[in-house]
DNA sequence: AGAACCTTACCACGGCGATGTCAAGGTTCG
DNA sequence: CGAACCTTGACATCGCCGTGGTAAGGTTCT
């Protein structure tokens, strides 16, 4: 009844079912499977679908970067490590303006960051 | 004053000074700059190139998994939204055999679950 | 001045992610 | 039975990641 195969599925999902193999091979999205192994996707995993396409293109962000989130939630050890790593960042000297350091870590494409160290320590 | 070059720095942390380079690019660690735009690395920098190398091949990860989870902490839509989806997560074989479907071995990897005490927040 | 080091920019190569397509073989259903 | 669909597996392309190297041009220090 409401169990798509993956042909179906990718219609309406708007993926290709070569892609919904690929998400599910991710880790991200394991239908059922029938008795022959057909993959059988229900309400809830079309609507994961769709919701994921949202995911990924709103936020332009890769499938492993969200089984990278997935594995964190299981890997406390990680998480940690990471977490502490991240933790150590604030090493921003104390006699340069903070704004100034801001300014260019929105900049992505900055040229100036020489200019940047240089008019921090002096008035060049 | 304890400021080590490029070259320097990657000679005692073990990475190139190409490494370096990218290391800042990918936003994990942005050293201070000379007035004449050269990189200097303090003891807290090296430090920290020395844990990320640690981070990266004990758990075997990328720069840009770090870069993410960095992202993540600066982005509570983003951090909130792949949470979100996450937490609506896997719909149990209701009273399907699982020896059915679990026979195509998938990955070695594949961690499922385990906590997902939440109820999810679609329909149900 | 000159050697040694730094900077950015560009080319290169192997690997992996994201996708497509095709092949060989099983399943469904009219 | 046969068409249509499914499954896994393998090959192929494209672009980004991790690295190295090199070129052209400043900086430092002796």
């Amino acid at each position: 009844m409401n169990a798509l195969t993956i042909q179906e599925a990718a219609q309406t999902t708007d993926w290709s079912p070569r892609m919904l193999r690929y998400i599910e091979r991710a880790g991200l999205i394991e239908p059922q499977r029938s008795a022959a192994g057909y993959r059988l996707y229900g309400p809830a995993e079309l609507q994961r679908l769709r919701t994921l396409r949202e995911l990924v293109t709103r936020f332009d962000i890769g499938l492993g970067e969200i089984g990278f989130v997935q594995r964190l939630r299981g890997d406390e050890e990680l998480a940690g490590a990471i977490d502490a790593w991240l933790q150590a960042q604030p090493r921003r000297p104390e006699h340069v303006p903070a704004a100034e350091w801001l300014r260019f870590e929105q900049d992505k494409h900055s040229k100036l960051l020489a200019l940047a160290g240089a008019a921090a320590t002096t008035n060049a």
